[in-house]
DNA sequence: TGGTAATTGAAAAGGTTTTTCAGTAAGCTC
DNA sequence: GAGCTTACTGAAAAACCTTTTCAATTACCA
């Protein structure tokens, strides 16, 4: 997702577009990896000294209510937030080396069908990581 | 997981078997979708009233280090601690009010042959996260 | 049945997140 | 562009959540 798309969807919520949420949500898009809201801050100070720590919890809160970010825990009991990506999500993991290889032909919606007739939930997507050793690693 | 062997492996790593810490992991292992420290310990109250919040940490924490119980992300930026099944664990997971259901039945071993042989990884485990709404908040 | 070291609950401390509040600025109308 | 309105901002305070401290208790081993 660009940044033009989050801020065009912020403004069609009722949500003013201001220069620190632009910055925070440029700098949460450049981090591959998922950030605190600790480390985003310290992130953004370095190039926008105008935005306050309450401002990141505050514009994450947004972001997260719109669903723009996906909210995953870390070690520390505080939680990351990553830019959602659109549809699924789905990551081959080395655990040794930590490269991560992306796949897509997951083929999990005949489970995702049988599941929500079991369960009652509505799935809308999913995340499937696999763990393992990379072919170097093995 | 039953909770004699989840004792046992308490015991085995060298913590005491204490009648506060059997009431905590059994409360655990009779909720099937994940709880957060302070609804574990308004469950635990009940039946067994010795039992501290910190207790309730303390004791998650050790069980979160010896890799019995794992962690999900809630609504409230606070994390819910459920027990791991055996091998994979897979969530269902309401995107309105957090709750987290696990399932066990995934069935994607055969995914991951496929992609062992396409991709030359060598797969020991998968997270499966299912995000969607649960039938009170659809 | 002791002895010993881990464990416990309560209180205090340490972090994280939200609320409050006066000042500021985005976005809309003219 | 100027003026209005209302949302937004940072800082401080408050509200939470989690860990640490500490004296008393207790599981477990000999
Ligand atoms: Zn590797
Ligand atoms: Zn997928
Ligand atoms: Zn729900
Ligand atoms: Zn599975």
């Amino acid at each position: 997702m660009r940044s033009d798309e989050i801020i065009r969807r912020l403004r069609r919520s009722g949500y003013k577009v201001t220069p620190q949420r632009v910055s925070i949500i440029k700098t949460l898009l450049g981090s591959r990896e998922a950030l605190t809201p600790a480390a985003l801050f310290q992130k953004v100070r370095l190039v926008d000294p105008t935005v306050g720590e309450v401002t990141v919890y505050r514009t994450l809160n947004i972001l997260s209510e719109l669903g723009l970010v996906c909210v995953v825990s870390t070690a520390e009991n505080v939680n990351g937030y990553i830019v959602r990506p659109g549809g699924h999500h789905d990551h081959l993991i080395c655990s040794e080396c930590g490269k991560v290889v992306d796949f897509r032909n997951c083929n999990v919606s005949e489970l995702e069908k049988r599941l929500a007739s079991e369960t009652g939930f509505v799935i809308k997507e999913h995340r499937l990581d696999l763990y393992g050793l990379c072919p170097q690693c093995a």
